[in-house]
DNA sequence: GATGAATGAGGGTTCATTCAT
DNA sequence: TATGAATGAACCCTCATTCAT
C-alpha cells in the first residue's frame, strides 16, 4: 500500500511535468497560428501557457524547438488518424476517396491545428529541412499509392514527382477552401466536387 | 550652356533619386528570397542598396512598405506580361494552355521574382490584406475565363470558388516543381505533364 | 551477519556521501580551469559529477562556496606538501632553494590545480576576502622566512613588505613559465635559472 | 564663411560622436574596475555613460570589444608614454631605472588605468589572444632590452624567456605594492628599493 | 540525503524608426 | 534629399537557487 502510494505520487509528478509541458504547447499553437512563428514571443507563450518563461526552457531548447515539435506531432497524429480511420477496400478509386474525405473531416474537426497546417507547411518561418521531412513522412504513403496506380493502370503515366507536388497543391487547395467556408464541410456537393478535382487531374 | 549644364544636373539628381529608391527595392528583393522578411534587417537592406537608413526611409515609410510595394510590382508585371505575350486564338483549351505555358516560362526568366512569390504568397510574414488584395487582383481574369468556360461548356460544372482555388493550388505546385527542377524547365514532357494535370482536373 | 551488513550499508553510503560531495568539487575544479567562474554553470558542474543540481545545494550553500572550498583545500594541501616534503638543513640559501623546488615540482605534478592557481589566485572572480585570506596563508611562512634572513644578515634590507609582494611576483612569475612551457621543468638548467634570479634579487 | 560655419557643425557632430563613444569607455573603465567584467552589465555601462544600451551597441560590437578596446588603450598609452618620458643616456643601469621609475609614476597618476591593468593583464576573464597579444607588444621592448644588455655583459645570462618573465612578475608586483601603498610612491627609499631588486635579479 | 522541475530576474544583443545636422 | 548616430523596448535565452516529492 505505501507502495501503492510512493507509485501515485510519481505519476501524479509526471502527470504534472508533462501537463506544463502540454501546456506549453497548446499555448504555442493557439499563438503561432494567430500571430506567426516570429510574432509570438517566448514570454508570451509561457504567459499564455500559465508557466515561467524558465520553465519554457526547462521542456524546450529552443523556440524553434516547440514549432519543430508541434509540426511533427500534429503531421503524425494527422498521418495516422486519416489512414487508420478510412475504410479501405482495395478499389483504388474508392480508397482514395475515402482518404480524401477522411483528410478533410480531420482538418474541419482540428480547426486550430489545421490553420497551423496550413500556416506553416509552406511557411519560410520554420527550417526548411524540418518542412521537408514533414512532407516527406507525410507524403510518403501517397507516394506508394500513386506508384500502384500507375502499375495498375488506374492513373495516368505523368512523372511521378511532378504528380506527387501536384497532389499536394490540390490537397492544400481543398482544405484551404473547407477551412475557409466550414459551413460547406458537410455539403455533399462540394464534399464530392473537391474530390472529383483530384481524381480527374490524375486518373488513368 | 548653362541651362544644358543645369538640366543634366537635375535629370542626373532624378535619376540618382530614381536610383537609390531602385536600389533599396533590387536589395529587399534578394534579401528577402534569402533571409525571409524577418530575417532581414532594415540595416542590411540599406547596406546593401548602398544607402544609410535614413535614407531608407526617406523612400518608404515601413518596411511593410516595401514588401508590399515588391509584392504589387512584382504580381503587376508577372500579370501584364503573361496576358501580353500569350498568342489567344479563341479555343479555350489552346488560350488556356497559352497562358499556362507562359506563366511557367516566366517563372523560368526570372528566378529571383520566382522565388520571392513563392516564398511570399502564402506565407505570414506578411499582412493579410497585402497578401489578400495582390492575390484577387492576381486570380481576377481566372475568375472570367472560369465562368466564361462552364457558360461555354467547356469546364466542369463544379462550384466556382472552389475551382479557383484548386487552379491556384495547381499552379503553385507547378511553379514550386519547376523552382526545384528548373533543368526539367525546357523538357516538353514536363512542360505538357503539368498543363495535362491542370486541364485534366478542370475540363468538361 | 546483520549487524556486518549493517555496518557495511551505513559505510557504503556515508562514502557515497562523500563521493557525491567531492565529485563536486572534482566537476567544478575541471570545469573552472576550462571555462572560469562565470563560465562554468551549476548544472554543468552538476552533471559531469553525476548527480542533481539539488544535489550539489545540499553540500554547497553556493556556487561561490565551492570556489572557495577548492581554494581553500588547495591552497593548504600545497603549503603543508612543500614544507613537509623540503628537506631543510639551516642553511638559508639550501633551504631557500629546497622549497623553491618543491614549491616547481608540486606545480608540474598537479597540472590542474596549479592551472586553478594561475586562474584563480589573481582574478578578480572570485571574492577579494577569499583570496586576499588564501594569500596571507601561503605567504604566512614567507614572512617569518623573510625576517629571519634579515636578522641572520642573509638576505637584503629592503622593506619588508614590498620585498614580500616581490617574492610573490617572481614565484608566480615562475611557475607561469614552468607552466607554459613543461618541457623545461626537468631541465636542471631553467630550474636553477628561475630560483637564481629569485635569489639574487633578495639576498644580501 | 558658410563653408566655416559647416565646418564647426561637421566638427560637433564629430565631437559629439567622439563623445559618447568616449562616454562609453570611461564608464565601462570605472564598472570593470569596481565590479569586473561579468559583474558589470552592458545596461549598466550605458546607464553609467548616459546613453540608451543601443548607442553602445552601435559603437563596439560586443561588450568584449570595450573590453579589448580600453585594454589595447592603455596598454598603448602606457607603452608610448613611459618611453618617451624617460630620460635615456646610454648608460644601461640609468636608463633601466628610469624606465623603471616612469612605469611606477604612470601608475601613481593613473589609478583608474593602473588597476584596470592589475585587474586585468592576467584575469581569465578577457580572451587569452588579446591578452597575450597586448603582453607582448608591452613586453617587445623589454625583450630588445634584455637581449641588448646580454650581448653588451651587462645582464646574467640566463634564459631570455624565463628573465622576461620574471621582469615581467617583478613588475607587476611592483606596482601593486604602490598601488596598495599610494603614500610610499613619493618615499625615495621604497622607489629605489623596488628598482634594486628587479636590478640586482637581473644585472650580470 | 537526493532529486530535477520550476522559477523569474537578469543577461547580451537586435532592430525599426527618428531626427538633428 | 541624404545621412547615420541615437534610441529603448523587445528579443531569446541562462542560471543560481528553491522546494515538493
Amino acid at each position: 500500500m505505501n507502495q501503492a502510494i510512493a507509485q501515485s505520487k510519481t505519476n501524479k509528478q509526471k502527470r504534472n511535468k508533462l501537463d506544463k509541458r502540454q501546456a506549453v504547447l497548446d499555448a504555442a499553437l493557439t499563438l503561432f497560428v494567430e500571430n506567426g512563428f516570429h510574432g509570438t514571443s517566448t514570454a508570451s507563450i509561457a504567459k499564455h501557457a500559465g508557466v515561467a518563461t524558465g520553465t519554457l526552457f526547462h521542456h524546450f531548447a529552443t523556440k524553434d524547438a516547440i514549432l519543430t515539435e508541434l509540426f511533427v506531432t500534429i503531421k503524425t497524429r494527422f498521418a495516422s488518424e486519416i489512414t487508420s480511420k478510412a475504410a479501405l477496400n482495395g478499389d483504388f478509386e474508392h480508397d482514395a476517396n475515402a482518404l480524401w474525405q477522411q483528410a478533410i473531416d480531420w482538418a474541419l474537426a482540428n480547426p486550430l491545428q489545421q490553420a497551423f497546417f496550413l500556416h506553416f507547411s509552406l511557411s519560410s518561418e520554420i527550417p526548411s529541412n524540418t518542412r521537408n521531412m514533414a512532407m516527406h513522412d507525410i507524403l510518403g504513403f501517397l507516394v506508394d499509392m500513386l506508384k500502384q496506380g500507375q502499375q495498375q493502370g488506374e492513373l495516368c503515366q505523368y512523372p511521378i514527382e511532378l504528380m506527387l507536388e501536384n497532389c499536394h497543391g490540390q490537397y492544400l487547395a481543398a482544405i484551404r477552401f473547407f477551412t475557409d467556408n466550414p459551413q460547406l464541410g458537410i455539403d455533399p456537393n462540394h464534399r464530392n466536387a473537391s474530390f472529383q478535382l483530384f481524381w480527374r487531374a490524375i486518373k488513368a
